[in-house]
DNA sequence: GCAAGGTC
């Protein structure tokens, strides 16, 4: 019999041959596709690796007109199944095996979304052929062996309920994205857009900023002692947090009374900190963040990573290493890469014990190197995420960390205090994984009824702090909580919600037409509360309706019939309200977009605009009645600065350049305030002054301000804060300036002249480094 | 030019 056996990815397919054939499959072009073929008890098969969803559902072209078609009436429009245009040579591929065999088995993932991958690509092939599905949690050889021995039936309910969440996802996202949009005129790239996922993750952002702006900060006190006993220490009152400003007063002042502090009871203990659990997708990102790289940039370098051979998949909810993987395998391959000592000192264990986190699933194993690599052959982000991955990894096979823990009361004017040490003994897992600051703290020996001398005693007025903004991975992390999006997604919403310009920053803060999106659907589209379309229990009434269909206990037509019925009706409220949504956002829009207050007419706010060569400068939104326009710097994000400028009193701008901390500075380059931010130093030809300029390709350059009489200009470093010094090169007479860049401690000090003759002499350290900036 | 879900 000829069998054809279809998989979700080609990885996958590769796998399955390997396993099947032992290794003896060969393979074929169909189609411009690789199909993979050996021959096994008496039967013939082909493997094919599809690509996830090649199957995709849209609307009919003639309901792409967004201003021609009513929202509403793309509710119960039927939408088409089409290829994805980039895997037609796949479905090419497909039809043509399914012609040459006798029957199909079904090996995609063993989860909904598979069921249907595997069924929309054969329904779409026009396949009649029987059908058989393979089902197993890992690709070892194992469970692959055995659930082709163990072959069962294709799950057609089960591939259903996945259609449906197509149906609802597409119909609920395209009729309130088009809504809004067209509401707020806003169409074209500048279109709103609004889905199951994207929109609950907003409202989770603008909830958290709600409660930041109502919270009220509660003062407290807390008293403290600077202490010596040989060296110095630090104690704190044990009462903690005062809530009275007297009763914190009144302790230090009783403390104050005298110069003596006695050692009360001592506590020692060993403080051990186990190893962090492998990482899963989620905390991976979340770990990825804290590096300064997006959760969807440290997705796209992880499955570069994956497909070069260098890690593990990397969209997973497993943080259990499998016992199937083998560890030991892993470390020895370390051994040719930059982490080769660590890895050695792993090895070098007796036993080899993993720590294991809470999630326990089957799809993948956590991600972990499968190969060794040097920080040479994997540039920059790679690296970065690559050693992330590797550390992770050593971390969790390594011991735990111990600490030495004291705790010591001190008794000082009848005041109880109290002194926490903390030192690490043994690092344990920290070694390999630095990424955590660990606060050490050392005391001076001590035992009971000894004494410190009191250096001061101090008493602070503090305040409770308001909630956190999420930070990326925090969100993604909160998203998982919610049951919005999966492993593959969360980072993908959050991006749209940046391109959308929804949200903003690295502590992420709504943006004002993120919410008025969010106000506008909570006060319009809530007509029924467990459809509420910014609420993540949205998520959750799908998830319900879908397993009710797996379970046979709903059929889809009743569901979408259901689902279509609640969109009419919040559809047709938010119709009838369209005219204040429209307005709300618009208004929310020309916040969003003011750069401050146009300081020559009173009426106009100044905004970003797009000249002809696709520069943009700040124009005033009176135009024509007003013409006050300034150029804005190039190349970098132009945000508006709060507050107005000390010395012309035009709005203030907050550029942001990559890797640089932003500046605020006037919207106006010609005045003195500006210009003096800006100040480069002295030209050596005319003595006037140099300032930063930001050429058209976005290159920082100094140039002097006697343009175009005096054309003296120099090429600057491109990243740093620029800080001149009045200092002149003894050389060349070129400006002396300082570059303060993020992460390092001491500025750097230059003469800006490349062409320096002392440059020249320096020969080629210098020259290196300048190539470097 | 819409969503979310797979995968590259």
């Amino acid at each position: 019999m000829r069998r054809l056996i279809v998989c979700e990815k080609s990885h996958a397919a590769r796998r399955i041959a390997l396993i099947l054939s032992n290794g003896s499959y060969k393979t074929q072009s169909v189609a411009g596709t690789p199909v993979l073929r050996f021959a096994k008890d008496s039967d013939e098969y082909s493997v094919l690796g599809l690509r996830g969803h090649i199957v995709e559902l849209d609307y009919p072209d003639e309901l792409n007109d967004w201003e021609k078609t009513p929202p509403r009436e793309l509710v119960e429009a039927e939408p088409v199944k089409g290829v994805d245009p980039s895997a037609k040579k796949i479905m090419r591929a497909l039809r043509e095996t399914v012609a040459k065999s006798d029957e199909v088995i079904v090996a995609t993932d063993y989860d909904r979304e598979g069921e249907l991958i595997g069924v929309e690509a054969l329904e779409h092939a026009g396949s009649k052929l029987p059908v058989k599905r393979a089902r197993f949690s890992a690709l070892t050889k194992a469970e692959v062996e055995r659930a082709f021995a163990d072959l069962v039936e294709v799950d057609y309910k089960l591939a259903t309920a996945a259609e449906t969440r197509q149906y609802i996802d597409l119909a609920w996202g395209a009729s309130l994205t088009r809504f809004m949009s067209l509401a707020s005129g806003q169409m074209g790239n500048d279109f709103l857009s609004v889905g199951r996922v994207q929109t609950p993750t907003l409202a989770l952002i603008v909830a958290k900023e709600r409660s930041i702006r109502e919270f009220k900060p509660i003062p407290y006190w807390v008293v403290g002692a600077d202490l010596r006993r040989g060296s110095e220490f630090k104690a704190s009152h044990s009462h903690g947090k005062f809530e009275e400003k007297t009763e914190a007063r009144g302790a230090a002042s009783r403390a104050r009374r005298t110069k003596e502090a006695v050692v009360g009871d001592i506590e020692l203990k060993e403080g051990v900190e186990y190893p962090p659990c492998p990482f899963n997708t989620t905390i991976f990102l979340a770990e990825a963040t804290k590096r300064g790289i997006t959760a969807a940039q440290a997705m796209k370098i992880a499955e570069g990573l994956y497909t070069d051979g260098y890690i593990s998949y990397p969209r997973t909810d497993n943080t259990v290493y499998p016992p199937s993987l083998s560890l030991k395998a892993i470390l020895e391959k370390l051994r040719r890469s930059d982490l080769s000592e660590e890895a050695e000192e792993v090895l070098s264990q007796e036993t080899l014990r993993p720590s294991r986190g809470r999630s326990f699933t089957t799809d993948h194993p956590p991600i972990h190197p499968v190969e060794g690599a040097t920080k040479s052959e994997l540039k920059g982000g790679r690296w970065t995420v690559y050693e992330l991955v590797t550390r992770r990894f050593l971390a969790t096979l390594a011991p735990a960390c111990r600490s030495k823990k004291t705790r010591v009361e001190l008794n000082i004017g009848e005041e109880p205090f109290v002194s926490e040490g903390d030192e690490i003994v043994s690092p344990g897992w920290r070694k390999y994984y630095p990424y955590y600051r660990v606060n050490e703290v050392s005391l001076p020996e001590m035992k009971t009824g000894d004494s410190a001398e009191v250096l001061r005693i101090t008493s602070a007025e503090k305040k409770t702090q308001p909630p956190s903004r999420f930070s990326q991975g925090t969100l993604i992390q909160e998203m998982e909580k919610m049951g919005l999006g999966t492993k593959s997604t969360r980072h993908e919403a959050l991006q749209k919600l940046f391109d959308r310009r929804f949200v903003k920053g690295q502590r992420i803060e709504p943006t004002e037409s993120g919410i008025a999106v969010i106000s506008a659907l909570e006060d319009h589209a809530r007509l029924h509360d467990e459809y509420k379309i910014t609420d993540a229990k949205m998520t959750a009434h799908l998830e319900l309706e879908m397993d009710l269909i797996a379970k046979g206990e709903r059929e889809q037509p009743d569901v979408l019939e259901e689902s279509q019925a609640m969109l009419v009706d919040i559809i047709d409220v938010l119709e009838r309200n369209k005219k204040e949504i429209g307005d709300d956002i618009r208004k929310a829009l020309k916040k969003q977009r003011s750069l401050g207050k146009c300081p020559q007419c009173d009426s106009g706010e100044l905004v970003e605009i797009r000249g002809k060569g696709g520069d943009t400068f700040a124009g005033c939104s009176s135009y024509p009645a007003c013409r006050n326009a300034y150029p804005l710097p190039r190349g970098m994000l132009v945000l508006p600065g709060e507050g107005s400028c000390e010395v012309c009193g035009a709005p203030k701008i907050k550029t942001v350049s990559k890797g640089q901390s932003p500046v605020v500075l006037c919207i106006d380059p010609k005045c003195d305030g500006a210009r003096k931010q800006r100040l480069v130093g002295k030209c050596p030809d005319c003595g006037g002054d140099m300032i930063s300029i930001q050429s058209r390709k976005a290159k920082r350059f100094a140039g002097c301000t006697n343009y175009p009489e005096c054309k003296r200009m120099y090429p600057l470093p491109q990243r740093g804060r620029i800080v001149p010094t009045e200092e002149a090169c003894d050389a060349c007479g070129a400006p002396i300036i300082k570059v303060w860049q993020a992460r390092r401690k001491a500025p750097w000090v230059l003469c800006i002249n490349m062409d320096c003759p002392k440059r020249q002499e320096k020969g080629e350290r210098a020259d290196k480094k300048s190539k470097n900036e």
